[in-house]
DNA sequence: CCGAAATTGTTTAGTGGTTGAATTATTTGG
DNA sequence: CCAAATAATTCAACCACTAAACAATTTCGG
């Protein structure tokens, strides 16, 4: 752990004290031995302590859930219901209910809730104000108020993001990028026990950083970028907009008032209608991402997912011929590892993050 | 200061001293006044010292630049010639003795060069490598090597950098994002000396940081990103090649085996051919960069500059049309504040940068 | 079965960057 | 000329971290 962070270990010790103190850290039996040496005693993020709530609205259905520190869902909630025809005040009601619930199921299990995150298919202003989510027919909504007006939830610090945002911070838990995830129990690599090398052989502090784009094949298509380990959301919280990004410049019209849109060859209407166009105009709209991005990795989430391997062949010949770099180094093209609950798991993911990023901040909240 | 910082004033006073011994700052005699109260000490960046060597080369001429701290220019060499039917090694020989003379004239002008950045046209690996430049002829070149064996730019350290990357740079010093250039002397905002509130009405330590894309238009079309006042490289480097991003799926072909690349209606070969298309082709491949990234200003650089005005409404149509949220906010266009010397000066800026970022790095060097 | 080597974890004194409060210096404005 | 305001310095105290010694516990070789 030391070498891992590039402290001294004197440090590593005071500081896994104040975290064991704090309740953010357990100690466990059975460290896997790695060779001659004094055995390393086991750490666990405990199951206890915090954890995070992840809320999802969506055209169809309502969820929440409860993660706790490890990553582990401890509660789940799911209603189906048309939120299309539902005034935007009931459904966050509703949706309130449903974290509440889920809120006191965790805290009877001895979790504390340390805030929520909320998945929206639309576009959201950086104070958290919906702009407008076409599909859910909203415009300017202040889902936090509203949801603050659950009594269960009333203190509880709230942001709301698009869906396609978060479901990609979801598949970055899943995918890497995440050291506390990826690697195994503490105790550095297994196979490096040997006399390689002294110390400073692994360049300290040093985690590998994915960068990928995560795209959401709904009714519309969105798109969440992970840039170095880090979620990027634009300057104004409006980035990832592929769905209206131009693939025939005088294409389709489209709802949006443009023509050629993505989403016009390749949205979830496209798809069910049997669209021959679909995974082509995909490469292009992909094609350009890789060009201006140099982003080594694509993640088919949504409605992709399942019909994976239908689409790999049509969009991998347009990346072929349109990335500049193509044959530098190949895009890997691969289909998202969470399902459905990707974007409601990636926003309970976003507080348990910000947790893990400032432990001390959480145990300084005990004052 | 200290209020800009949120550091106690003794600690500024403290980091201030380190930093005038060391040679990077300068007390200077005549701060403006404010109000009541002691007058504040004037502080400038030193103009000897550390300074940057920035070169190009590029298709019809090589240029070498010295930068100071403060953003000067303190000598600029220039030489015009054709380097397409150039030997690469000939080129970088002719460039390493333009740099050698700038270096030479700063040092006898009392700088001392901390290193030299080098703007090619073209894809640079990670480690320095220009992989290809396709309109020098150059493909798996070693230019740090070749500079090297310069005498005079034996030990100094080089970097590499795209063209459009490093006139990005350049232009995110014009443009702002760097509290050192576009603040005024030290003293916090001259209109805040009445009782308007104590201490903490200001958010210490927060700069604003730009976020921009700089298009270059040459024979081919680069583009430089800065998202939140860092450049952002991709993770090969070999991000902003929207040359290629495709405008016409089924288009014109080009040099890189696709087809309807931006490069064929918007490059300087089709301007110069009166290309209808290319200011609606610039619009629909920026339009995509706003719908995925959500950057709220566009700089046009290069061959685009000059002829700014005849490009603005064609542009600013197809970003109207094709940006889905051009409703909620409008995309800023404006023309690069530099102009042929953007990149050199972007080179030298990137080295400036990393004092600046790190001046401990630069006193500890003195060892 | 013993001892050497290896590895983990703790203890201790020391260091460097920072804070906070007190002090001094120098101006403006009534 | 004095009060209020602002700028800068000094100094003791603090905190996170380091470095080095030490203690604990294992493997491995005879």
């Amino acid at each position: 752990m030391a070498a891992a962070t590039g402290l001294t270990r004197a440090t590593v010790s005071a500081l896994v004290d104040d975290l064991v103190a704090g309740g953010l850290l357990v100690e466990v039996d059975p460290p896997p031995r790695t060779g001659a040496g004094r055995p390393a005693l086991g750490l666990a993020l405990t199951s206890t302590g915090p954890a995070a709530l992840g809320l999802e609205i969506n055209v169809d259905y309502l969820a929440a859930c409860v993660v706790d520190l490890t990553g582990t869902v401890r509660q789940r909630f799911a209603e189906h219901a048309d939120q299309r025809l539902t005034d935007p005040a009931r459904s966050l009601a509703a949706l309130g209910a449903l974290a509440a619930r889920a809120r006191l199921a965790a805290e009877s299990d001895g979790l504390t809730v340390a805030g929520a995150a909320l998945a929206v298919p639309g576009l959201v202003a950086g104070d958290g104000l919906v702009r407008v989510a076409p599909n859910l027919g909203w415009q300017n909504i202040d889902a936090i108020a509203a949801l603050h007006r659950v009594p269960e939830l009333a203190g509880l610090p709230i942001t709301v993001d698009n869906e396609a945002n978060l479901a990609a911070l979801g598949e970055l838990r899943v995918a890497g990028g995440d050291p506390a995830v990826n690697r195994s129990q503490p105790g550095i690599e297994p196979g490096g026990s040997g006399p390689s090398g002294g110390a400073g052989a692994v360049r300290p502090g040093h985690v590998e950083r994915s960068s990928f784009l995560y795209i959401s094949g709904e009714i519309g298509i969105g798109a969440g970028l992970v840039l170095d380990g880090e979620l990027y959301r634009g300057v104004r919280g409006w980035s990832g907009e592929i769905g209206h990004v131009t693939v025939y410049p005088d294409g389709r019209p489209c709802r949006c008032g443009s023509r050629g849109c993505l989403e016009q060859y390749a949205g979830q209407e496209a798809l069910e209608a049997g669209e021959p166009l679909a995974a082509a105009a995909l490469g292009i709209a992909l094609s350009a991402v890789v060009n201006l991005l140099d982003v080594p990795v694509i993640v088919l989430g949504g409605a992709y997912a399942p019909i994976f391997e239908s689409l790999r062949e049509g969009i991998e010949a347009e990346l072929r011929q349109r990335v500049l770099t193509s044959g530098l180094a190949p895009v890997e093209l691969r289909p998202a590892a969470l399902g459905a609950d990707a974007a409601m798991r990636g926003a309970a993911d976003a507080i348990i993050r910000a947790v893990r990023e400032d432990p001390a901040a959480w145990l300084r909240r005990l004052s």
